[in-house]
DNA sequence: TTCGATGCAAAGAATTTGCACGCCA
DNA sequence: TGGCGTGCAAATTCTTTGCATCGAA
């Protein structure tokens, strides 16, 4: 959540938009401000139910072709979890990043963040061969709601 | 690697497998030897193409399905790693568990372990509104190979 | 008016399923 | 011999691409 309107994602993604030179359509205009307004990562599919009952239909392959924009301008993620289909989500300044967890009963995907374990990746990646440049996390196993 | 054929990875699959009440097949017979060669996880596509340029030619079909056999006997693990394509290894006990490198530029998937990392998120685990059973980490960079 | 944005439909790639035949127990 | 194992082909699912049209600058 942002305070002003113009800390928003959305906004900051419309700008960064413009700048490239791009037009503003109306598909894409919806497609941001439904990923402002989520807290956690939605698949292709997801991100057209939801356009299609909220703002206004969007194609399924606008979809695709706008996400891959955003992501390629670093406004978005890409986040795999399991072997689901691919999910995305704003990647907000100022907010660390953050990783999933996902229940293997009902799906539900939820984001956590924790300062141990990313300390303990910084450190591991000073000793492999290899320049990390990222690195994701995915937990598995029943949410409270499930285990009940 | 195993001191004695009889620990061989492959030979508890087989154990496994006949007393889980199945036939031996070849098809499977290969694809269980291929897998315990292997010092990381291949995909299904690997894997037919390894088939078909050593022991013998299996249909991708009967390939998926053995390793989802294999899978749900805890035998194989199946790994997403980015994007790409599901990934399988042999489960070898005794060994510790361990997740992946992969380099964005070559591909190449390399396994590593790490104490803290495994510490950090099992002390982790204990804070979250789940009951975690399994983790998975992807690292993402550049290999030494590539970086230079 | 020009070039990017979008929708629709077809193509692709990975994986799964249906069905008939072959082989192991 | 009966049922699991396997191959082949078709079906599914997610994603990408081709192409004509629409709309923003």
């Amino acid at each position: 959540m942002s305070t002003h309107p113009t800390d928003s994602w959305a906004a900051r993604a419309q700008q960064v938009l413009a700048q490239s030179g791009r037009h503003a359509g109306k598909a894409r205009a919806a497609l941001v401000a439904l990923l402002d307004a989520q807290t956690c990562a939605l698949s292709a599919i997801e991100i057209e139910e939801k356009l299609r009952e909220g703002s206004r239909p969007v194609a399924r392959a606008s979809i695709y072709r706008i996400l891959d924009e955003l992501e390629r301008l670093r406004l978005v993620q890409k986040v795999q979890v399991g072997q689901e289909m691919a999910r995305y989500e704003p990647v907000r300044t100022g907010e660390g990043h953050h990783h999933h967890l996902v229940c293997e009963n009902c799906g539900t995907v939820t984001p956590f963040t924790d300062q141990g374990v990313e300390e303990a990746i910084r450190k591991l990646s000073r000793r492999l061969p290899m320049r990390v440049a990222e690195h994701e996390i995915v937990l598995r196993g029943d949410c409270d709601g499930c285990a009940n």
